[in-house]
DNA sequence: TCTAGACTGTACGGTACCGTCCAGAACAAG
DNA sequence: CTTGTTCTGGACGGTACCGTACAGTCTAGA
């Protein structure tokens, strides 16, 4: 079956992604993202339910990248601390933190909130392990893990108002040097 | 001048600011806090510009009582631990944190983020100021204030979503743990 | 008490979006 | 080429909101 030309579930639902990451949820509406793909209503009825489906598909789609991406690729680091030098990277860096927290933070709709906890989980369940390793106590990791995280988050919320720190490299430093023992 | 039972921008926007806390930017709309203040829409336009205009005020109203209740209350704790005990209790215990984490890491509109950009900036200062009268240097000082407020924000971005720890006391103290000298 | 100015209720037109309907285009299979 | 299925365009009605129009109500002060 050549699929070519015709738009697919997925088409729409990376297009729904885009507009999720630049506008947060209610940028995922039909008729805009039909406008990003040139493409008319009827194309989208056709192929999901209703507008709910469509969010249900972006945020799939990002669970999806964002596990096999940055979850496995932080457990697949062997060393504790550069796991977390790198999550502190990718924070920093590209905008991938950015959506984590506009989906974690800025929400009310209890879809996203549900998928936000998900991912959110298993971030936090990583990164506690990494603690662990380092031999801390099991309630002093999850404290640890949780402060790891929300520093993550809450920097990316910095970054958006021009109120991170531009010296990247000596500010991760700085933190590694506070979390770990 | 007896201003009873009519309606004054002032509680336009202390309504306005309701629907802030509880919707964002978004729920910020004149016909709906219109509804919740009993009133009709020639009563705000006769007292805005627009809807622009509502969105301001419910901000500034923020900035006044936050400057007012958070910063200066922090800046009044002599002992800079005790600052920052206070402010993770502030982050964990009330809802104050969430409205900052809303404004300033999940919207979009320009005028809300001039806002929260320079309240943040205040209280990165406050942060700033406490690390130095520790006796850091004036570098560390300045990322252990953003990781400090990221970490208040981004908690308040878990606490969203049942990912922040309950056992808030033991968390507060192994923060304190990690980022004071 | 009368009146100007402060304020409000109701109705209206405009926009952006959701979801539906239906006529037809595109395509695979005979 | 014909036919059945898959998919699309365009028009439609419904809702929620913005902003305007205008007639009418309330209040202070002469």
């Amino acid at each position: 079956m050549p699929r070519t030309a015709r738009l697919s579930r997925d088409d729409w639902a990376a297009a729904a992604l885009a507009a999720l990451t630049e506008g947060g949820a209610s940028a995922v509406a039909v008729e805009p993202v039909a406008a990003r793909l040139k493409a008319s209503k009827s194309s989208f009825y056709w192929l999901f339910e209703n507008r709910a489906a469509l969010l249900d598909a972006a945020l799939e789609l990002w669970e999806r990248e964002q596990t096999e991406q940055v979850a496995t690729r932080l457990a697949d680091i062997p060393d504790p601390v550069g796991r977390m030098r790198t999550l502190f990277r990718l924070a920093l860096s590209t905008g991938g933190a950015d959506l984590a927290l506009r989906l974690t933070g800025g929400e009310t709709d209890p879809t996203v909130l549900k998928v936000a906890g998900r991912v959110t989980r298993r971030r936090l369940e990583v990164l506690q392990a990494s603690f662990r390793e380092l031999g801390m106590t099991e309630e002093r990791s999850r404290h640890r893990a949780t402060a790891v995280y929300a520093t993550y988050l809450g920097t990316a919320a910095l970054a958006r108002i021009g109120a991170a720190p531009s010296d990247t490299g000596a500010y991760v430093n700085d933190l590694l040097a506070a979390y770990l023992p």
